[in-house]
DNA sequence: CAATTATTAAATTAATTTCTGAAATATTTC
DNA sequence: GAAATATTTCAGAAATTAATTTAATAATTG
């Protein structure tokens, strides 16, 4: 990796390294999921399972799509979910 | 995972988010570095490296061996190889 | 259209991280 | 043992990130 990749590469680290993020990535590997459905999951305020929401999306890890008054979240960069499924591997091997 | 995987894990992600010390594990990929030769290539000051150095022993990432007044360092978590080299075949496809 | 629900935005505060420069430690060499 | 080299430690300033609170937007329901 040269030094842009590096750049690029820590930035995406970065935002999948807060444990409210992580854990919203872990909750979309499998499913959508509406901003109340993770604020439940994740025990903290609407605003700030936003904001959060909105690091990964400008980061291009997420998109959304709108139904009614809710917002369904989901993981659109696959590599993302290969990531992620490295990582359980790794260090979770106990399932 | 469980919430103290995800806790364990966005520590050890938080540890190589950093561009500095990104790089130093790209460079301590296939060989071992002392702190001089680490700092000519990220091209900062001693204490610097050695802070960001600290920070991934703390993480048990990398260990160190004394000679001299050298100290070389190299990575001892196996698994954090698979990861960087999952990471550059997902996100860097050229080389 | 008023009330309700879901979400976002903006501003403020709090907390954490990073960098820098100087001083300290340890080893080697002369 | 003094000087030189390599590294670490420390303390403070600067910068970044995170959380909180309040207000705003947008869609829905009665």
């Amino acid at each position: 990796m040269q030094d842009e990749q590096i750049d690029a590469m820590s930035k995406l680290l970065k935002s999948m390294s807060h444990p409210i993020r992580l854990k919203i990535l872990c909750l979309l590997q499998d499913k959508e999921l509406s901003v109340g459905e993770i604020r439940d999951q994740v025990k903290t305020t609407n605003a700030n399972v936003s904001q959060h929401l909105n690091i990964l999306r400008g980061q291009g890890i997420i998109d959304y799509r709108k139904d009614a008054n809710f917002i369904y979240n989901k993981i659109v960069d696959k590599r993302i979910l290969d990531l992620i499924k490295k990582m359980r591997v790794l260090f979770c091997p106990n399932f």
